[in-house]
RNA sequence: GCGAGAGUGGCGGAACAGGCAGACGCACUGGACUUAGGAUCCAGCGGUUUUACCGUGGGGGUUCGAAUCCCCCCUCUCGCACCA
């Protein structure tokens, strides 16, 4: 008989057209009696081909999507594309193109690489956000926060991108650069707009509990930090001379008495009162043109020196009542808290080393529990931590801790402070001054001011016709049939914002729209959205542990305060995969050591590459790229291909883990069939449960051994048939989640009509497991010295006599005395002796 | 500096609940088959001075028994970092 190769390229395609032609994947949520799933991944950028990074993750949400299919769910698996954005403005101008040209084009070679992998994608879904039938209800949510006082306008100094040509949010700023290029982030003073995400920050920070569990700690961790709240006080400081207080935020109130001057940052708005009456006013003008002129980055290094001038002014302590002088310091920053710090050198270490260059004061006020009180004139580092009250009037000798509550109750009584919550995280600056984006829906009139514009003429629609100029700025501005515009209100000319959206703003709401991407006189299907909500299982990249992970949950918060839903996390679980690696380094064109996902498929067929990446590593670590190992994979699909087509005659359609008259096999078909039921424990456990599909593999494989070494003699003997062909169908309905097309052959090779695709994942039976003999070690005061095979119901006396009688064993523990015996049933027994 | 995570063969990685360390795979070695082998199959594969001893970053501890639990230290990765 002519052998039949295994030949990827022709199965893949042939299962690929099935599932397409049978509407496997096609999902609603209407009529169904089965629970819902929803798994996504992080749809791509349509940057031109697909990497390998996205094959890995696509690769692991496929698994799920399936396994969660064969364990009964109605599973929505959607893909998209996250098609704004800058790269496709800067091939445009290469190019001399329009950007939706080459986007459209990405999209449609990227699709074609996907299918070709087999993902269980619902295509009906397909979504690219720089079509106006969805960014029209991304400028509708702007209506609607602007309505409600979420999105506002302000002049700002905001981070500027001088390579992007546009301003960037502060998640979008990675240690002063930009995330996307890298150039230096510069600050400029601009109007822009900005959605009002802080008045969510306790909310994302409290939800975040809520996630524990389903979300990586590492993940939560970074957006708590992120979110940075602090709880402490607002102190106010009269200023002499003027009718003003100075307001500070501090978490250290417990050292008011020890506050014995202000610092300031030179951007402080009272600043120039301040200094009104000081002859020294040009020096200290040129401090502060000097300090703000500084590159934010160097300006905040921790090394950096620290720096000020002395405004003349002072204010007075509201604990004290003494006389405070009030500096300019370069190290406070304007942007967090009130942008006034009161120093308390002896209890922070940039105040000290402030008050050391300066010759101001140092007052301790705080002793160290179980040491004097340093000498102020001796410290050169400050005394951060808690202790006791000195030098603090009738709060002396109380404890930090005790301290602060009751200065506080004391402050709040004054009506000189209160208890106040600062936040680190800053309203989200989502005006972009790119072409690519979705437009910002106002209007500007001389007349009327700002105009929004009515719902009712959106979209706005972003010009098909521009022509992009070849600096990088937006053509908008230019456009003059873009800008020309009346005014809604009262008909007079006006213009219109030619700033676009953050592109961030569109992946805030995708997931959503996925349940009914088709839907025209709304955003959502409030049933569609019911149904499918949350995400059950979202995956991607780390890199998008605060960006995109903080935006789409603050969205699922706003809309949901708009009255969309009463959802309020969008992603009950998330898995980070790793990163893909060659050579220990990322992949890069610049490092040359990129591995082009076509080639491989080429090379060795879809499944192979899918049973790589989620072979060689677990999912949420990196996974390191190996061409050698690459082919063990392939190797392994051969073995199984050859096995079902020699085992041809002998095999039979009877269904993984079949029930079997278990007294009735031989020991060698009941070994084989106990492997299989082991196996199947493991993965079930390995894949379902902990996502782990490198272990999953592993049992697949360890069952496959067996099966090929005894498949001579199981096939003479009487229940051998059946054994095998229960034990490979195993094989093909746990692989089938990771290597589709190969198991759904093999599967109608064998006999099977139905696909596997719609195949229920199987139970193991317990009793299967239980084997007849099992091997006891022996060890004697811990150490292996022997083991036995022994009936598994074997007595324990029994067994340890058996034990005290091993040859091995006697000559370890001859001349010496038996202490205790410690036995586990089936599988140690270990002697102590002395 | 602060926070989180991780250190296991030549390599990727296993080890459920404290119970045979190194599953599975790669690489390598030997053999079979063969005109040939970069196919396939079989066997071996942590180290050493091999009746035995040592071995999961290092040191201590708990325990009959520790990769696993506790304490100290080292290294690496990631995040935050003059945030008052």
């Amino acid at each position: 008989m002519q052998e039949r190769r295994y030949s990827p390229e022709e199965i893949e395609k042939k299962w690929q057209q099935i599932w397409e032609d049978q509407k496997t994947f096609e999902v609603t949520h209407k009529s169904t009696d089965r629970p819902k799933y929803y798994v996504l991944e992080m749809f791509p950028y349509p940057s031109g081909r697909i990497h390998m990074g996205h094959v890995r993750n696509y690769s692991i949400g496929d698994v799920g999507a399936r396994m969660k299919m064969m364990q009964g769910y109605n599973v929505l698996h959607p893909m998209g594309w996250d098609a704004f954005g800058m790269p496709a403005e800067n091939a445009a101008i290469k190019n001399n193109t329009h950007p939706a040209h080459w986007t459209y084009h990405n999209i449609d070679y990227m699709r074609d690489e996907l299918k070709r992998l087999g993902y269980s994608y619902d295509w009906n879904r397909e979504l690219a956000p720089c079509h106006p039938g969805y960014y029209q209800w991304e400028q509708l949510f702007f209506l609607k926060f602007y309505e409600k006082g979420l999105v506002y306008r302000k002049k700002a100094p905001v981070n500027w991108c001088p390579t992007c040509v546009t301003v960037l949010a502060n998640e979008q700023v990675e240690a002063g650069q930009c995330w996307r290029c890298d150039a230096m982030v510069e600050k400029r003073e601009l109007s822009q707009w900005f959605l009002r995400i802080t008045d969510y920050a306790e909310e994302l920070l409290k939800d975040l509990d809520k996630l524990s569990g389903g979300w990586p700690e590492r993940v939560i961790s970074m957006q708590k930090n992120w979110i940075g709240k602090r709880t402490g006080m607002e102190i106010d400081f009269p200023v002499q001379g003027l009718d003003e207080k100075i307001t500070v935020f501090t978490t250290r109130h417990d050292t008011l008495f020890g506050a014995t001057f202000m610092s300031l940052a030179p951007e402080h708005e009272m600043v120039p009162r301040l200094i009104r009456d000081n002859p020294d006013q040009e020096e200290i003008r040129d401090f502060i043109a000097r300090t703000t002129s500084q590159e934010h980055e160097e300006r905040t290094a921790e090394d950096t020196e620290k720096e000020g001038i002395f405004t003349g002014s002072y204010c007075l302590n509201p604990a004290t009542g003494e006389k405070m002088p009030i500096y300019l310091a370069n190290f406070v920053l304007a942007e967090y808290g009130t942008g006034a710090v009161m120093a308390v050198p002896a209890h922070d270490q940039r105040d000290l080393e402030f008050a050391r260059k300066y010759s101001l004061p140092v007052r301790v006020v705080v002793r160290p529990l179980e040491m004097d009180e340093p000498l102020p004139e001796h410290m050169d580092k400050a005394f951060a931590e808690p202790g006791l009250a000195v030098n603090s009037g009738r709060f002396n000798n109380k404890p930090t801790l005790q301290v602060q509550e009751e200065i506080a109750d004391y402050l709040e009584d004054l009506q000189a402070g209160r208890r106040a919550v600062n936040y680190r995280l800053r309203d989200w600056n989502i005006s972009r001054q790119r072409f690519w984006g979705a437009p910002i829906p106002v209007i500007y009139c001389d007349k009327c001011g700002i105009v929004p514009v009515p719902a009712g003429d959106l979209p706005v629609v972003l010009p098909q016709d521009a022509e992009m100029p070849r600096d990088g700025r937006s053509p908008l501005p230019d456009l003059e049939s873009f800008v020309q515009t009346d005014c809604p209100e009262c008909g007079n000319k006006a213009r219109r914002e030619t700033d676009t959206m953050d592109t961030f703003g569109e992946s805030s709401w995708y997931f959503a729209r996925f349940t009914q991407p088709r839907k025209e006189d709304g955003a959502f299907d409030s049933e569609a959205v019911q149904y499918w909500l949350p995400v059950d299982q979202y995956i991607g990249g780390i890199e998008h542990a605060i960006l995109h992970l903080l935006y789409a949950r603050f969205f699922v918060k706003a809309l949901r305060d708009i009255g969309y839903w009463d959802l309020n996390e969008p992603f009950a679980n998330l898995l980070t995969q790793g990163m893909v690696l060659k050579d220990g380094a990322k992949m890069s064109k610049s490092k040359g050591n990129v591995v082009d996902p076509d080639e491989m498929i080429r090379r060795f067929g879809a499944d192979t590459v899918r049973l790589y990446c989620l072979f060689a590593s677990p999912p949420e670590k990196d996974l390191e790229w190996s061409d050698s190992a690459i082919e063990g994979s392939y190797r392994f699909l051969n073995r199984l291909w050859r096995l079902v087509h020699e085992l041809s005659g002998v095999i039979s359609p009877v269904g993984p883990c079949i029930s079997m008259e278990e007294h009735s096999l031989t020991p060698e078909e009941k070994d084989l069939r106990a492997a299989e039921h082991e196996a199947l424990r493991r993965a079930t456990r390995d894949m379902l449960d902990k996502f782990q599909f490198n272990t999953a593999i592993a049992a697949c494989m360890e069952l496959l051994n067996p099966i090929g070494q005894q498949r001579q003699s199981l096939k003479a003997s009487p229940s051998g048939p059946q054994v095998l062909s229960s034990a490979l169908s195993t094989v093909l309905t746990v692989l089938a989640p990771i290597t589709p097309h190969i198991c759904e052959e093999l599967w109608a090779h064998m006999g099977y009509k139905q696909s596997l695709a719609w195949s229920r994942w199987p139970d193991y039976d317990p009793r299967a497991l239980v084997r007849q003999e099992t091997t006891v070690v022996i060890q004697v005061n811990g150490k292996l010295r022997s083991s036995i095979s022994v009936p598994v119901d074997m007595d324990q006396e029994e067994l340890k006599s058996m034990c005290l009688n091993d040859e091995k064993v006697k000559k370890h523990i001859q001349g010496k005395k038996v202490v205790k015996m410690i036995a586990v049933p089936q599988k140690l027994v270990n002697i102590v002796v002395r």
